[in-house]
DNA sequence: CATGAATGAGGATTCATTCAT
DNA sequence: TATGAATGAATCCTCATTCAT
């Protein structure tokens, strides 16, 4: 069947939305300056369009960046939250979830300024917005520390922490993952997340627990 | 002995830029907008200035930014080397760092917004500028690691990721406690942290560690 | 043939850049106050256009100001540097050089103020760019005073001082004509400013000479 | 005899009024930036004194820059009115005239920024105030050559031209002799002038004369 | 649909002037 | 009398947004 119109209508209009949204990025990965030094008319040059074209499909700036940011690291969301939806155990599912996220984030260096930018907007508008993609899936990292202490798996500790905790663990060492010119293999980055929130860093394992 | 109207002028300059670089802290601390909306127009009404008055002070916006994010930390730097440059052996190190890591923020709650501006400061410049004090205060904390890895109680681990994950899982545990309505002990949040990284959260600590 | 629309667009860009800068000679020849006063805000007014439009047409203040000097002139340099680079003896190039440089302003009168802000700014910048056009073409007067002493027309003098104070001669008949309700006939101010240099005032020629 | 209070208080304000000119003076003749850059901050603090103490001696800038004008050139127009209003022959007036010109700003280099700028602002308020020094000078100049048309010595010559003229020419050359690293003496440069003006620089004198 | 010229509010910075001490 | 901290209007420039074509 051939698409109608309309069909063939909204496909073009998801391609521009697409099209400028990695302009933005494009943009946002240069490194120069951060989220200043994003201005529409840059977006347009960078996008191959008319600056005015831009509000044909975004209602203003803020929805643009929204949308970048909510789009760019859907795929991301998406796939973690298969991992840790998925019917793994815990353990085997912070090690698929680390690993995943890690390695995201290989394949799309472009991308990892988005997800500090993300971060921050969480960070900055505190509490106010919980419903935010980036806390959505902490809260599932969580869920899975709390499956683990309900299956004797792990000790009692409170699982939002430890969740909020082991995602930043994961943006610190992405970050660093970038930075180097020669990283370390992606499994050997991953283990050590994740055999530090498994065993700790101490020797003995026994030995300096705080009483 | 009376002051020297020297003295006098310089500690009314030391005041009047002390009370400058207050009101961006108060305005950075109010959630509304991040880095961006501070303005200069709004810096000097937040201070009860006019907008030349700043000029008087800081040479121009850039300056004083830096200077406010260089000095609300400054004592907690200060504190934190003390701590890691000090005499303990590296396990009582770490405890005590995290504790006063997120005890002060409990005293200076309206300065944890400059600590996100300035690690994201840090991370926007990649890593141009090794020698942003952020960093600086990460690569001790690693040597803490360091030590403890030569002397045979930790693993033999990355001291640079693990000292660079520590202090994220400080940032982020201060930031839950200054969201919690009624946040946890103190102690209770340093003895997460620390117990996280020395021992792990796995049930039986020799458990689960990837092959 | 239809003009191409990029035709169609350099035109109409040449139009806009032509106005802006025929509101910069309109403020320029209000005596008010020099090039002080000449802000960009009052351009715009004058131009009928929003401060910011000017950006549009020229990069910054600077520009704009380079290009007016640059351009009002030009057409005056070129038919001057045709007279001197011409195939006149001296004497003529010299007669027919001061006739089209008082008669030029006869037919610019706005633009007299261009041309003083001009000689104001290779005195202020008093040899550092010496490539300056109002030096240039000083600098070719000079010449035919050179081809002229080579010639025998004239005594040996310094050619370089003579050309400029011939050009300064012009300028205050200029300014003395545009001053005038009545200002003598183009020709007669052109002939006084000529036969001085030839024969000076002395009623005698050969009387007065100093030893 | 003593000299009252008020005669002290007088000659403290002429001393204080005089150090401020200088300042103004010596920051002019730093040719950074011609009449830009002369703020009061800096007039203050080259006149070693605070900025609200030039208030106190002058109402404010624009009286403080008339003032400078009008005293810093004052001795110039002294003496060169005396040599004018003095009872030699017009030609050895005007020999003299000439001499003392360019003479006295080789022993005042520094004040000749002032003259161009008093010039400047001759021409731009172009006949609206007449009563400036620089146009009563010059009015003074034409009076000589009256006389010597008069007396038969020049030829019946425009005299307001005629002296506009040679004021610029004597303008000019100094701006040359000032610019050279090494100017010609003195009396060869006012022997140039004052032959141009009395003979012209056509070989022989009767050649080359407009009909 | 697309364009891009035009807009004007807003931002950083300067500087003449005032006034309490 | 002298000071110099404080002021705020004025200036250059940017950039999100609109709208006629």
């Amino acid at each position: 069947m051939a698409p109608t119109p309309k069909q063939r209508k909204a496909e073009w209009d998801a391609l521009c939305r697409r099209s400028i949204q990695e302009a933005v990025v494009r943009i946002l990965s240069r490194e120069e300056s951060g989220a200043g030094g994003l201005t529409m008319d840059r977006v347009a040059a960078e996008a191959g369009l008319a600056k005015g074209t831009l509000y044909l499909y975004f209602q203003n700036k803020q929805q643009l960046l929204t949308a970048v940011k909510d789009d760019a690291l859907r795929p991301l969301w998406e796939e973690l939250s298969a991992i840790l939806d998925g019917p793994l155990p815990p353990v085997e599912k912070l090690e698929r979830f680390v690993t995943r996220h890690l390695g995201w984030f290989d394949e799309h260096r472009e991308l990892f300024r988005v997800l500090l930018w993300d971060r921050q907007i969480a960070e900055t508008t505190l509490r106010r917005h919980q419903s935010h993609p980036f806390r959505t899936y902490v809260a599932r990292v969580a869920r899975v520390f709390e499956d683990g202490v309900r299956a004797g798996l792990f000790r009692p500790v409170d699982p939002q922490r430890l969740a909020a905790i082991l995602v930043e663990a994961d943006i610190v060492t992405i970050g660093r993952r970038l930075a180097d010119v020669a990283p370390a293999p992606l499994e050997a980055d991953a283990r050590l997340v994740v055999d530090l929130f498994l065993n700790g860093v101490a020797a003995r394992p026994a030995a300096g627990r705080m009483p």
